[in-house]
DNA sequence: TGCCAGGCCGGGT
DNA sequence: ACCCGGCATGGC
């Protein structure tokens, strides 16, 4: 098993060039597009964090001075925009209140720590935690994300059904506890989900085909 | 045109 | 412990 998750890795790796989500962007702007990407097109996301940054709102102090109403029309493009602003909104204050608003002292904790406290902010969960502990805090967390979920089931890897934990500690249980790699391999599997993995997959050029054949599971798009 | 995108919450069984 | 409706914009 811990051979096939490293090969999957290798094949995607091999077929996809390089992803390199997020790199050299600020802590904070990485946790609000965390936050903004939640069931969100990855553009309109991008639309939102330009927004903010023409309007210097990226900073934790900048941003917390700003009212919800300000805040929701900068990031409008992203959608769900209301609640995005009140998700902001209750990180700022857990910032604030738990840190005295420095990134820099959150992540000095132990990352389980951050987790479980980051898991109490309404409207982070679990893909927002892990994603925030990767991206912001450069700690090795698995991110398990809709795309993960589809490829590793159709791959009768994982069950449809099973839970974010379970998924994430099959991924890290059989990986080296790496944050590039975890980086890597999470963006690489968003990759080769939307180019083949969709509802109606393309099975049939995907980089992973031959990985199915080799355990003899059926093509998706087949009859079972 | 309709469907979908890097979830999560709150209320109901 | 699940299941579901709601949240919203922009691109194809």
């Amino acid at each position: 098993m811990r051979r096939r998750f490293l090969s999957i890795y290798q094949r995607l790796y091999a077929h996809f060039e390089p992803q390199g989500w997020w790199p050299g962007r600020g802590r904070f702007e990485l946790i609000v597009g965390a936050l903004l990407a939640q069931n969100t097109n990855w553009g309109n996301v991008e639309k939102a964090i330009r927004r903010l940054r023409r309007a210097r709102a990226l900073t934790p102090s900048a941003m917390s001075a700003l009212s919800q109403r300000r805040l929701a029309d900068l990031i409008r493009p992203a959608g769900y925009f209301a609640v995005k602003a009140q998700r902001l909104h209750n990180f700022l204050v857990f910032l604030h209140t738990r840190h005295k608003g420095s990134l820099q002292r959150m992540f000095r904790d132990e990352p389980a720590r951050i987790r479980e406290a980051l898991l109490e902010v309404s409207g982070i969960g679990p893909e927002t935690a892990d994603s925030i502990l990767l991206y912001a805090g450069n700690m090795p967390a698995f991110v398990v994300d809709a795309y993960t979920k589809r490829v590793f089931s159709r791959h009768r890897i994982i069950a449809d059904q099973a839970p974010y934990r379970e998924i994430q500690a099959l991924f890290m249980n059989h990986l080296p506890q790496d944050a590039k790699l975890y980086n890597e391999y999470h963006a690489l599997l968003v990759a080769v989900g939307k180019a083949y993995c969709r509802n109606t997959p393309q099975c049939d050029t995907c980089p992973l085909r031959s990985d199915l054949e080799r355990h003899n599971i059926p093509f998706p798009n087949q009859a079972v």
